[in-house]
DNA sequence: GATGAATGAGCGTTCATTCAT
DNA sequence: TATGAATGAACGCTCATTCAT
């Protein structure tokens, strides 16, 4: 990647995360930059390439890495230790939330308006839900909730949390380890794993 | 509020929760509305304006209605039993949201892009945590949450129910009964109110 | 047709005729005509749409009167002499040619670069042999020549005329009644009916 | 002339026969001759320079070959004979406007818009009808036809039939002896020489 | 009030041309 | 000599807004 392409990019990330796709015109991308207008054509077919080249790699990876791998290996390393598993889950998603805050903004802005990030992602969530439902099961069964309702909670909680922290209020000082403890305990007793 | 008016409103309801404001050209609005496009413009001073009377009410009220009174009579009639104060209000939460569900999207998507709509918002909650927060501490303090985080996660678990079910997955046959009884329960069991 | 979409025919066929489609941007066609740029876009689907609109009656015209009901009147008329026949067609298409002189022009030159023109023309060419065939061969006969090379011949002394008097030499001040004589003369004994 | 240039020369050719002048971006000349797109601007001041070297030399040979020198050749080798003249000509044009096709095409399609283009060739014909004259009018001359109807009848028939056999139909596989032939003695019938 | 033709600034995109390598 | 990334003016077209009717 050349660095005009770089900034470009850089560029894009701003003004989409700021202003939303649609209201960002492409000269003011370009001069944020420091690239003429035609430039900007010269690497992407067009504004809409440019937002989902930008966007489409997060989609294959917010929820979890691509492969979901990564689950199976923290489920592996934790020894079935569901609390571990939660803590590290979490632990990792934030990190990666945290590490492209406004790309996931973007995302999130554009999700309801391109059929195709939809897609990748509720594609991305399907796969999840096959891989987390089993695991999750095992232990918060007890507690009378149908698994996609167990999923749910978790995803709402653990989504609830980045938005909060890195969009509503991302300079509110955030203790990231003090509140996944919280968020573990919370849902373990949710759940009737601890009482 | 004349005929005209109103299906003007009725079509950029629909419009807007369709392909969002930016992209929305007001002659579609008219169109869809059976109004010249100068129609719009002697009912509403723009675009933006016309979004904002759409919009601006709901900010004001899809926390909590307006004044939050209601919450106060929801406390008073449940005589301070907190399970019965959390299912009437997400009893009323979801039928507002069902209601509105355009509304609410068109407020979710616009959201991070018209600073008013978020500062509307943002008062509505500072209004609702200061009412919420010692209802909710006096049952949920024993569970080592501070105020903040049990109303996040109040917030995180009624909020991801709507939009799931309104929003992500709206003809999937939710069972709203059902799925409030699970949810308090995890809720209840989770601020450490019941085992 | 508003007077505004009228001006702006006139604009587009004096801009078209002059510079040709491709080097004619809608700004010039727009000033030309006194009107605002996008007032075109009110009245035509686009650039391509307006050359079309323009031309295409034309096409369907040039060679023969669309329905070339035309051509048995004449025939009809002229009792089967073929003098008098050529004669009338020949004043009949000059007539035609002087009047949307501007207008054949762009179709001439626009030909080589639009497929539809060119099926438009094709097909009229095709209906006109198939009448004028019959007619043409029953008096050329003698002459050897094949159908095809008599209303070749036809063709291109009349085409040539209308070239140089209309597009290479408008000026030069032609007496069309002497020139049509010359070309019939010409033409008669070329196709042996005269000596 | 190096390879490279030789190949933006023989790409240009295509592009410019195929869409025009106007509708050819210099980055389909450089692909298709396989060369970087600069490199049209070492051999060519522009892309205007490139397409009139490419059609000037043709414009002043179209009608007849430069001096015109051939056409004094050809009428002292006939020695007077208005046939042999005649055919000699037709055939001489016709393997010209053969070998050259696509340029002559070009340079029909882009007369329209190029004023250097019409002098060069205006100048052409003015030379011709000076030497042509003479010799057409010494026999056509019982026919009543003024000089410059005679020739523009001959240059309308001849015109005619490349036009047909070039680009009007060039698949249509065209008998060139027979035609001249047709052509030749509907000329000679049609001038008076022959009955 | 209601209309819809008209406006023109602004958009995404193209393209001939330049120039550092 | 050849390259191809970069340029920016110019293009066709869209759209919120105005205003005469």
């Amino acid at each position: 990647m050349t660095p005009k392409k770089r900034s470009i990019v850089e560029a894009a990330v701003v003004c989409f995360a700021e202003r939303g796709y649609e209201a960002t015109p492409t000269i003011d991308i370009a001069r944020r930059a420091g690239v003429a207008e035609g430039t900007i054509f010269r690497h992407f077919e067009g504004k809409k390439d440019l937002l989902l080249r930008l966007v489409r790699p997060l989609a294959a990876n917010v929820i979890m890495p691509a492969a979901l791998g990564e689950f199976a290996d923290v489920v592996a390393e934790a020894k079935g230790d569901i609390e571990t598993i939660m803590r590290t889950m979490l632990h990792r998603r934030i990190a990666f939330v945290r590490r492209h805050a406004p790309l996931v903004r973007i995302l999130l802005q554009e999700l309801p308006f391109h059929a195709e990030l939809r897609a990748l992602v509720g594609e991305q969530a399907i796969r999840f839900v096959a891989v987390a439902e089993p695991v999750l099961m095992e232990h918060a069964g007890a507690a009378g909730l149908r698994p996609m309702q167990a999923i749910r909670l978790f995803a709402s909680v653990a989504g609830g949390y980045l938005i909060f922290s890195s969009i509503l209020a991302p300079d509110a000082g955030w203790d990231d380890e003090d509140e996944v403890n919280a968020i573990v305990q919370f849902l373990l007793r949710g759940y009737g794993i601890r009482s």
